[in-house]
DNA sequence: CGTCCAGTTGAGGCAGATCAAGCGCGGTGG
DNA sequence: CCACCGCGCTTGATCTGCCTCAACTGGACG
């Protein structure tokens, strides 16, 4: 490495793995220095994309996973009558680009909400990687296992949940993301707008605006513009389980 | 191989995967016959399990994943209020069990709709083999993709779809699955009730009812109890007006 | 200080849920 | 062989949560 040089500027330090705040949330969790300077090598790093701009897009050829480094990304597919449909909201540490696995080509695309960054690490590198390190092939497996998890969580939501109880998981959701990357879990800007709130929870913007309305009458949030206060985070919690209760005692 | 010995009863020989009438689907494709074998030999062949009985359930250890050999499997999660949202119902040749890749615990559960049989592959065998056959970890590779984008198909499903095309969606994708594994894609029997396709595509059972008998009065379909006859597919495609363009699985 | 645009608020409508009754087929037993 | 039951499903009537349409608000920005 360039350790040797002392004269290195501010950037280059700070896209390594090794000194990237992220480790722990990305693919180099659980691997030892020198394992991590080689998954290092391989990693490109992108320049910051703009608001709007796509970091991958739908039907182009994919053969690189991306970790968001900075910023927010929304994923979203095209549904047939042309209106998008949000298949997620990304945060610094989460890897998106899985939907080019199965045939190297995307099936949806990732747009960036603010100025962001990303790293990305070719599949075949991953590969060939994975093959010399069995904690990275695990943290991989780690990591694709949790993707599932949350698409199977996003389908019990628009499955099965009330619009109120769409918004409570939405919120306690993020809290706990931005609390997992040392940030307050209480009080955090939301980088998408309420059409895209409303959007990946299958709801209309109005609905959205209401529920939010709702709750700020109740005392559980308090939210400005994009700025969100979340003032009762154990009331939030039970709204989401509250129907069990109302529904099963009458007999 | 055990070419030598002539007297071998069925059963053994049925239940290799070199004889599977469904390795072109599931995890073999692509191998030679001597990395089949490799694969074949960690195999573990599970006995026949009954309508309702659990291939593997929600908060259970699970090491493993499973390829549907004969029979029809669904997986559901418990949403907060304790009723079931159904994941996905699942064919021959197809593999579950993707969610205890994160912490292998379980995160949903398996039961069989009609007497099943399973094969389970532990996911360390599955590991150890792939750094070895570079074929194998490609195809597992693609069916971990293709997981993830059946499940994004299931968001736009249930976040932007009226009950029509979700009920247009789901006959059509049945078909095509029937028609992979060289069934009939205009004839079969449903493997689950009227309830189960409701739940599974975030509606009603009565919903569900009524849209099967008005798709009957439009000559769409036929009927008649699980037995479903598609009689006119183009139709049913111009309802939903899909490009079927990304779930050509022969790639 | 007007325009723009994201977001909010209100009034009314509708797709699908809920509630309730009926149907038909397979199984049981008489 | 029919009478009866149970259950999965269908059908009808009514209700409602969220959508749709439309008007309004307030901060950002030239």
């Amino acid at each position: 490495m360039n350790n040797h040089s002392k004269v290195i500027d501010i950037k280059t330090l700070k896209v390594s793995c090794t000194d990237c705040s992220l480790s722990e949330l990305c693919l180099p969790r659980g691997l030892n220095e020198g394992e991590l300077e080689k998954l290092d090598n391989r990693v490109l790093r992108k320049k910051p994309i703009q608001p709007g701009d796509q970091l991958f897009g739908n039907g182009l050829p994919g053969k690189s996973l991306y970790a968001v480094r900075s910023g927010a990304f929304k994923t979203y597919e095209l549904s047939t009558n042309g209106d998008e449909q949000i298949l997620g909201f990304h945060l610094p540490g989460e890897l998106i680009g899985f939907d080019a696995l199965a045939d190297n080509y995307h099936h949806c695309t990732a747009t960036a909400l603010v100025t962001s960054s990303a790293c990305e690490i070719p599949l075949e590198q991953i590969q060939s990687l994975c093959n010399q390190l069995p904690g990275l092939q695990h943290q991989m497996m780690r990591i694709i296992g949790k993707e599932v998890n949350v698409d199977h969580e996003m389908l019990v939501l628009l499955g099965k949940k009330s619009a109120e109880e769409r918004l409570a998981t939405f919120f306690l959701n993020l809290s706990r993301r931005y609390q997992d990357r040392k940030l307050s879990p209480y009080e955090f800007n939301l980088p998408m707008s309420r059409m895209e709130i409303a959007n990946y929870l299958g709801l209309t913007i109005e609905t959205v605006s209401r529920i939010f309305t709702r709750f700020q009458k109740q005392k559980l949030i308090d939210v400005n513009r994009r700025l969100v206060h979340l003032k009762n985070i154990d009331e939030l919690r039970s709204l989401v389980m509250e129907d069990e209760i109302n529904r099963s005692d009458v007999s």
